[in-house]
DNA sequence: TTGAAAGCGCTAACAA
DNA sequence: TTGTTAGCGCTTTCAA
């Protein structure tokens, strides 16, 4: 029951509270008859560590936490999978923190009041600019996932922007489209991922020698399907037409199928749709989506192995790991 | 910096430990010269209080868990937002626990090796039946969630599941559909959510008068679409043929949706879709779902209520919240 | 191999 | 209104 201490179990073992505590730890200098005392003990008490405790002694806490905007997001939630496995593998638990992408929210994050709350924090900023984070205080280790530069100071894991968005730009060059657009960044106060990767879609568009119409560039009110298919509704009523569509992530391409479709428009007949993120959903749209799948999980193993460092005592200088990606064709853009 | 301590604070202010701990926790009588001198000393210093010292006196973790298979699944996901902004309101960060839909992690939830790391505990098991788990000795205030009839000890809430299923197949009937199939459910050792509607389903089919035809129960390996997808294909090939489908989920409706589609099957002409859980992308599949829908904040108001009594050190006997549903009309099975 | 005791940093009861 | 002090339960030297 609650309430049983290692004073207790230790009593009524007749040993010394150390000798309890070596049994708990597994301890490798136990004599068998002590052992054997003592779990008898442990369990006619159905004693636990206090976890508060052992915490407040040892300075460590075992936790490391996660932090982005929204676990809904099907990236996030795949991502936290991902990181959750990984991180129990590593013997740590994982502490999910939610930040609504609102800068305020964010900074919270990056020097929270309280100290001694997690081991380490990885966090994937969607307003905060990296600069700004440098600055600020933090006293777990740190390292940032996602789009941004990082400063010096600071670990990152970031895929390659330029090189995912100019392979989807080429592929869709290759199938013959000739008016691409973008869709799915946030018309107000845009992500630091929709920031890069729009940018990163316009440099694509000179380099491939085309034309960039800005009624194509595409933006929505929020990251969702929903948004996203009205962006693409209001763009065909207003007379716009293309070829290929470049997304912010699976979800815009989900939604943009959606008003496609709705408006007689094949896939990929019609227009060529490439997404970004490869979420479980891109493979069973209707039809299934073309898209740009970051790797993962050595994203997440990246992280993890420079925040262990980090947490081990490594102060070096910022380090930058860039991960893989690779462009999954399926139905929606498919091999030309 | 980190190393700072309440009793640094105090020193450098010139006043005792409990004056600086009061304007930590704005303790309303403080002087105002106190206060401004203590907070200087506070910023001078970078201090932060220590959370394992806090907890370990205090003996709150301020921290409640939430435990199921896998984020990664939508209804998790969009079910861990949800609570999260919930226990955010109300003064909790939120744990998450992932079990992966093992007997074995599940009992790990329940009776946690370490003490302490938590104020409260909700959570839906997949494998584990509330018998057992009435059995288990577990320190924590727990709530369940979910299908399963939660033995009379445990506080539970769950959405009336016989009513759910037989309102979906009703619709089916009123649309005319004659062979019902149901799919979705893990073939082997199936969770308890699958148990509890298949068994609804088999109940509502017999209560509609209709004939269930063993070979339209579908069951994937398991819960994911491309599973659900092959069951399908599978019954398609063998020459099973059926003109409506309640789906275990969501997940399932949408592999459904695309193993139709490869066959060249309309939905819902030739066939009705009824998908479960009203997750986001069950507005922006082709054709969109209709599916039962959990009211599934009411879920989590619920719980919450319930556990923050139990926190409080309410003790009576376990409590069963039934909350609300309702059916989402879409394209897949729409009005009649 | 086991025991004794001094912290870890904070809270809260009790005094002043 | 502010100060003093004894825990909270565990870990970890240092001795034995």
């Amino acid at each position: 029951m609650a309430g049983v201490r290692l004073q207790d179990v230790a009593e009524l073992a007749g040993v010394s509270m150390k000798t309890v505590s070596n049994v708990v730890h597994d301890y490798p200098h136990v004599s068998e008859r002590m052992r054997s005392k003592v779990e008898a003990a442990i369990s006619e008490l159905g004693y636990r560590p206090n976890i508060s405790a052992r915490r407040l002694a040892t300075g460590r806490t075992g936790m490391l936490s996660l932090a982005f905007s929204d676990v809904s997001l099907p990236y996030f939630a795949e991502l936290a999978r991902i990181v959750t496995g990984l991180a129990t593998e590593r013997g740590y638990r994982l502490l999910l923190e939610q930040t609504d992408g609102t800068a305020a929210n964010e900074r919270e994050i990056i020097s929270t009041r309280e100290a001694g709350l997690v081991d380490g924090v990885i966090f994937q900023p969607s307003r905060m600019p990296s600069l700004e984070i440098s600055k600020q205080q933090h006293d777990a280790p740190l390292v940032l996932l996602g789009e941004g530069p990082a400063p010096y100071s600071i670990d990152h894991v970031m895929i390659d922007n330029a090189a995912a968005v100019a392979r989807a730009t080429g592929h869709l060059v290759a199938l013959g489209c000739k008016r691409i657009g973008f869709i799915g960044h946030e018309k107000h106060d845009p992500s630091v991922t929709s920031i890069q990767r729009l940018s990163g879609f316009r440099n694509a568009i000179s380099a491939a020698a085309l034309e960039l119409d800005e009624a194509l560039v595409m933006p929505s009110v929020e990251i969702s399907p929903r948004d996203s298919a009205d962006a693409v509704r209001r763009a065909l009523v207003a007379g716009h037409r293309f070829d290929g569509l470049v997304c912010r992530d699976d979800l815009a391409a989900i939604g943009a199928l959606r008003a496609l479709q709705e408006f007689g428009l094949r896939v990929p007949e019609d227009v060529a749709v490439i997404g970004w993120d490869d979420i479980t959903m891109a493979s069973f749209t209707h039809p299934s989506l073309t898209t740009i799948a970051p790797d993962t999980t050595q994203v997440a193993t990246l992280a993890l192995d420079m925040l262990e460092e980090r947490i081990g005592g490594y102060s070096g200088p910022g380090r930058h790991r860039v991960a893989d990606f690779s462009l999954i064709v399926r139905e929606s853009a498919p091999s030309y």
